[in-house]
DNA sequence: TGTAGCATGTAAGCCGTTACATGATTGA
DNA sequence: TCAATCATGTAACGGCTTACATGCTACA
C-alpha cells in the first residue's frame, strides 16, 4: 500500500517538514511550530501567520498526516502535534515526485530602482542603503541560526540551507554596493 | 495641491510603473502591458495573470491614475491605457515615502533541501541539477532583455535592475555548485 | 471554412493576512 | 492586582489564480 499525493499547499508541506525535522518522537504545539518557522522557514519561504499555523495543523490532523494529543490547561484545551508515519511517506513522495518550481522573488527595492528615473538620485542611494542595512540585520539572524546548527551530521541539510542563505545575502550586498557606484552623481 | 497615497497594492504600483516607463505619450493595451510584465517584471516581482492586468487597469482608470481610450474592432471594444500626470505623482509619492519591505523569497528547491534527510542523495543531486538548468534558462532570457536595454541613458535604471538579476542568477549557480559537492557520496 | 492563436473580459475559488475574541501566566 | 506576554483559536476580507465565455484574425 502506497500513499499517494494529498495535494497540499507548499506551505503545508513546509510545516509538515518542520515537524519531520523533529521526528516522530517529539511533539510541538502550534505556537512552538510558529517559532520554528520564524527562525528558519522565513529565510527561504514564508513564515505563515499564527492563525494559519493553527488551521493547517488542524487540516493535517484531519488527513492523518500528523497526530494530535489534547492537553488540558485550566479551562482551556490545547493540542500537541507530531508527524505520523503516513505524514513522512506523503512528504517523501512529494520530495521525490514533484518538480520544484522556480523560486518566486518579490523584491520591492529592485522594483523601485526600476522606476529610478522618477525620483532624485539621493532617494535611490537611500533606498539601496536601507536595503543594505536590512540585509545586514537578516544576515546576523541567519548567522546565529547557522551557529546553532553546528556541524552535527543530523543537521547537515538545514545547515546547508542556512549556508545557502548566507551566501545569498552576501552576494546581494556585493551587487548592491556595485549598483550604488553606478548611481548618477556618485 | 498634492496627491496623497492612494493605497494601491504593490502589484498595482508595478503595473503603473511599467506604464510610466512608456511615458505619457504612448499607450498600451492590457495585452501589451502583460507582455512587458512577462518580459521584465517577472524577474524580481510577479507577472500578474492576464485577468488581473485587466482588472487592475480598470481600477487605475477609475482612480484617474491612467486614462483609457476606447478602440472599436468589429463588434468588440477594447481599451488603450496611458499614465496620467496624477498617476506619475502618485507613483513618485510612493517611491519617496514608503520604506521598502525586505524581499520575499519562495524557494521550493531550498525548501526541499531542508528535508534532504528524508530522501536519497541521488534525488537531491537531481533536484539541485534541475535548479541549475532552470537558472541557466532564466539567465538566458534575462540576458536578452539586458542586451535590448543597451546603454541608453533613458534605460539606465531598467538596465541596472537587469544587471542585478544577472548577478543574482550567477551567484545562485555558484552557491548551488558548491552545495552539490557537499552532498554525501560525492 | 474551420481551427489555432490573438485578445478581452467575468466568475469562482484558494491561500493567506489582519482583526478580533478569549484565556492563562508572570512579575512589577 | 493590573499589565504585559504567552497562547489558541474564529471571522472577515484581499489579492491573485484558474476556469470559463466570447469575439476577432490569419491561414491551411
Amino acid at each position: 500500500m502506497t500513499v499517494v499525493s494529498q495535494d497540499l499547499s507548499t506551505t503545508s508541506y513546509a510545516l509538515l517538514g518542520l515537524l519531520a525535522l523533529d521526528g516522530t518522537s517529539s511533539s510541538l504545539t502550534g505556537y512552538e511550530l510558529k517559532q520554528r518557522a520564524d527562525r528558519t522557514l522565513r529565510f527561504y519561504w514564508v513564515s505563515p501567520a499564527m492563525s494559519q499555523v493553527y488551521t493547517e495543523l488542524d487540516r493535517l490532523a484531519r488527513s492523518g498526516l500528523v497526530s494530535a494529543t489534547a492537553e488540558q490547561t485550566g479551562r482551556r484545551t490545547s493540542q500537541r502535534y507530531q508527524i505520523t508515519g503516513t505524514g513522512i511517506e506523503v512528504l517523501q513522495s512529494w520530495l521525490n515526485s514533484s518538480a520544484a518550481d522556480f523560486p518566486i522573488l518579490k523584491h520591492p527595492t529592485a522594483l523601485r530602482l526600476l522606476m529610478g528615473a522618477l525620483v532624485a538620485p539621493d532617494r535611490l542611494r537611500r533606498l539601496l542603503q536601507d536595503y543594505l542595512d536590512q540585509l545586514a540585520e537578516r544576515r546576523t539572524d541567519l548567522a546565529s541560526v547557522r551557529t546553532m546548527l553546528g556541524d552535527e551530521e543530523s543537521l547537515r541539510y538545514p545547515a546547508m540551507v542556512a549556508d545557502w542563505g548566507l551566501g545569498y545575502y552576501d552576494s546581494e550586498a556585493g551587487i548592491v554596493r556595485e549598483l550604488m557606484e553606478r548611481l548618477p552623481g556618485y
